[in-house]
DNA sequence: AGAAAAATGTTTACTTTGTAAACATTAATT
DNA sequence: AATTAATGTTTACAAAGTAAACATTTTTCT
């Protein structure tokens, strides 16, 4: 047996990402992530505290793949909504937990109210700019209906996925995001 | 000790609404649910086949007291989205239920599945009787924005009564729901 | 360098929770 | 009344989170 892995708990946070991805957090067991880290059933503990800090690790994964594509945006206001949408597609599960988790106490996390604080400040700007002699409500108004028109839309779009009733229209709504932001929320 | 009692099964039910309703899903357990209703450990599983079977109870009361309440409003379209976002933020976590687990699968229960399109459905003929002369393709769409603007807003009014931080223009759209939908979405 | 301390893994063990199986009692049916 | 079905209980087990005690490696300090 070899002791001292090195950067065990990257490679727990790694393996438990791929497991929430491919399956959802509820798939997610320390037996099982142990087990495909080749470590014993509790080494974990010696990184995290807790599994619910297991979560917060990959919020945090998830956070940062976010943020990082959002740098790649040309200046259309619209992509950014398109930009959070194909997120959730693509990490459905990881979304959850980022966005939808109320049973996680978030402000226990500071980093990660900040960061979805941030994400939430970035709408309230991108707004400001494009309509700029709005009022502070008018803004706030605007920025609460984008975010949760965006939100809202990866629910849909998600359920649709699973569903074998797979609306055509629906289909064009993903596959034209962007389009269809401009004709609804972010017209 | 009392064999048979009279309808166990909604008792359990009723047990398992109240403690999801006042803490989370995750709160249901079994042997609690049984202890408040004052039956053995496994009493429950002559009547349910098992734990997501009691999940989908909780989501068809839940759907029964969202179509009741529909029933009472008036002719006003956006009155319809602020009952779902008040019901919304009066049954959180059986909201959750509802719309938001995705790991459920919902397509294994045919009436919640029956509910659930009905529901996205009467959006649809409110849209169509508020914009007689829309395309299918714009009805559609309309209706996808609404459905996703009403759900992602009981996100957000959900998160601001959690967080300490409470925002007075969020506070305002809250107490303002149909004013707030005339200016955005329903507009 | 060598000893002490800190960090990191492992083993063992306990608790909670879902639920299967065998048994008991009451109700329904013939 | 006897048989069967329905409904409860008891017992038991497996999965999963994690605490505690122990082992090994690495770091730090003289």
């Amino acid at each position: 047996m070899s002791y001292h892995k090195k950067n065990l708990k990257e490679k727990l946070v790694e393996v438990a990402w791929n497991i929430c991805v491919a399956e959802s957090w509820e798939k997610v067991n320390m037996r099982e992530v142990a087990k495909k880290a080749k470590v014993s059933n509790t080494a974990f503990y010696r990184h995290l505290k807790n599994k619910t800090d297991l979560k917060a690790e990959l919020m945090r994964k998830g956070f940062k793949i976010l943020n990082e594509g959002m740098k790649n945006i040309n200046n259309n206001f619209s992509s950014y909504g398109a930009h959070y949408i194909r997120f959730g597609l693509k990490y459905p599960h990881i979304y959850d937990l980022m966005f939808g988790n109320i049973d996680f106490d978030i402000s226990l996390y500071h980093d990660l109210e900040a960061l979805f604080d941030e994400a939430f400040d970035g709408v309230i700007q991108g707004v400001k700019t494009f309509i700029p002699d709005a009022s502070d409500k008018d803004v706030m108004i605007k920025a609460v209906n984008i975010w949760a028109s965006v939100h809202g839309l990866v629910g849909i779009l998600r359920r649709s996925d699973l569903q074998a009733n797979k609306d055509k229209r629906l289909k064009w709504i993903k596959n034209n995001l962007e389009e269809y932001l401009k004709m609804t929320t972010f017209k």
